[in-house]
DNA sequence: GTGAAAGCGCTAACAT
DNA sequence: ATGTTAGCGCTTTCAC
């Protein structure tokens, strides 16, 4: 009776051995470079088949790459990143490279946790969607390993970016609503604190574009904006406040579908009908905003293109290293439904 | 004019230098390992703290462990999953080890795929959520690293394992529906073919737990199942064909919220009211059914419980190999909210 | 309690 | 085109 063996794993070096053939060769074949004559390399094939052989990524990183690619994202919950990231596989899907997704990280520490994790662990590449890092933080794990970061304005030397027009997006949604024939158009913001940082996120430059939007269309008096934050909760609340508005608003728009669903909730139990006393649109078309029942006026951000762009630039950057740096502007696009409506007045 | 040095990483080698002693040392401490002194242990921990040393843990990898948590989940949309997750991060949190994601998943063959690479990383151990492998997969998976299969019922002796009772929340549900008055209730579930399979997935007790219920109750006459999916598409199908029935039910049993979202989504369509003219009921309690405007009776799972619970057996094995396969049933409970009420009729 | 040295699986530089 | 060899950063014997 032999005790079980412990199954050791199938190196490079079984291969090699079985090919009849040097480890160097072997080497060659899993990464396609040059240097290795087709009877070679289906030799090799061959054996690695046979043997059911598989690198070992770790010890590929420790001289070459991992063939891993990391993606870090705010918040699981929120359904809009599924598509960015259904973009970001997709076209990594027949590439050698394998994404591993962060946990959901809420604040500067745990993003730099999770950023930290995967560059220990020797990735290749990382996508940090909506980080809220100061800048400076993220050039420094850009200067590290090849980064994409997504969501974030303002141009870097060191990552490239990917955005949609969150400024044309807020047109899109003002411009709907006055074409309703709404004047008293309020929108919900999330505040944001850090001065550094507010030129360069999204939320900030939506409620930028509602501004201007507004200007342009003659309604600046008309300005209304609730600061809270893009949270179910944070809709809630900001449409209580709405409410106590001496002259209510005839239309709200919240700035993340997430917040346009504690606003239906708090018109819900205001016995308010939407849209035939007010109407509410919000952004990112979620399902959530797609869903029959509800069918929620949103921007559409096109998060599949996001991503496969994202995916696209960072494999350019893995290749070279040295190229300057990208930035890519996607456009968004309206997606109207039930919830807004010509105003009843 | 120096060339930019690529700045190399720092390493075990230059902290050992940097604290004048040996790599083994070094390694010990970080390890927490035994043979170290507190005094060479302050030394190192501010070696490490001044030179901001951090493992490299490929490297690691290749000779111990990489301190890396695998979980395979099979779709981040569904709103379910981020509560086990809670659950694995929270339990992780203190400890060493960081947990990644694999993207989603949804056959066999993208199972088989996120779960090689993830052994190829070097992985401590894995925890799947739902998979839909076949069992025997599951436990080569498993005996070649620490695995934990959640929501898979039947016990394996290589892999330890997590559920909910899936045949008592289907009971909740019911019997709910019963005291409330109901009496032809009707159940959507998610079409299985499998055969081998089919006694382990939670849908199949959920449409089991449902039939003995009825039963029970003394309600056999009345069992009504629809076959289809558990997806939103699912649950319009099925309320569809649930419609068309010449004594319609006055209460549908959804096996899943997002497959009551469907059916909420039907119903509307075709101008019924819920729960005045016929009442719904999910499972899961995701945030969807617990949103204000929509207030869906579901059952919870306590996902949180589910996480941690995997978390914590997940250690204990990394620890000892060894040791007996573990199973581990959760009870979940009703939440009633307002799609459910008693029959009009 | 401490350190020297071997080696994990792979790639890259250098022969041939 | 192919093979030999050094070494990536770490852990693990095994001496002392």
């Amino acid at each position: 009776m032999e005790p079980p063996a412990p199954q050791r794993r199938v190196t490079i070096v079984d291969v090699a051995r079985h090919a009849q053939v040097s480890t160097t060769a072997v080497s060659k074949v899993l990464r396609n470079a040059y240097g290795a004559s087709p009877e070679m390399r289906a030799k090799v094939r061959r054996a690695i088949d046979e043997l059911g052989y598989r690198p070992h990524a770790g010890a590929r990183g420790l001289r070459g790459q991992t063939y891993t690619i990391g993606v870090m994202l705010p918040d699981i919950r929120n359904p809009f990143f599924p598509e960015i990231l259904d973009g970001i596989t997709g076209r990594l899907a027949d590439t050698d490279y394998q994404v591993f997704l962060g946990p959901g990280c809420n604040g500067e520490k745990e993003e730099a946790r999770v950023t930290e994790a995967m560059i220990d662990r020797g990735m290749d590449g990382l996508i940090l969607i909506a980080p809220i890092s100061p800048r400076a933080h993220l050039e420094r794990i850009a200067s590290a390993v090849p980064t994409v970061v997504v969501g974030r304005h303002g141009h870097s030397s060191v990552y490239d970016a990917v955005t949609d027009d969150d400024v044309a997006g807020a047109f899109l949604v003002v411009r709907h609503l006055a074409d309703l024939g709404h004047r008293r158009i309020a929108h919900i913001e999330h505040h944001e604190t850090d001065p550094t940082r507010i030129a360069e996120m999204p939320n900030a430059q939506r409620a930028d574009g509602y501004r201007q939007a507004m200007r342009s269309l003659g309604l600046a008096d008309e300005i209304d904006i609730v600061s809270t934050s893009y949270t179910q909760q944070g809709g809630y609340e900001g449409a209580k406040e709405l409410l106590t508005r001496p002259r209510r608003p005839t239309a709200v728009f919240a700035g993340a579908d997430i917040v346009a669903m504690g606003v239906l909730e708090a018109f819900t139990e205001a016995g308010l009908s939407v849209p035939d006393d007010i109407s509410v649109a919000g952004y990112d078309n979620t399902t959530f905003a797609a869903f029959g029942p509800i069918s929620l006026t949103s921007v559409d951000q096109a998060g599949h293109e996001i991503g496969s762009n994202a995916a696209r630039i960072l494999l350019d950057r893995i290749a070279d290293r040295q190229k300057k740096s990208v930035q890519v502007k996607l456009s968004p696009t309206l997606a109207p439904r039930r919830t807004t409506a010509p105003p009843s007045a």
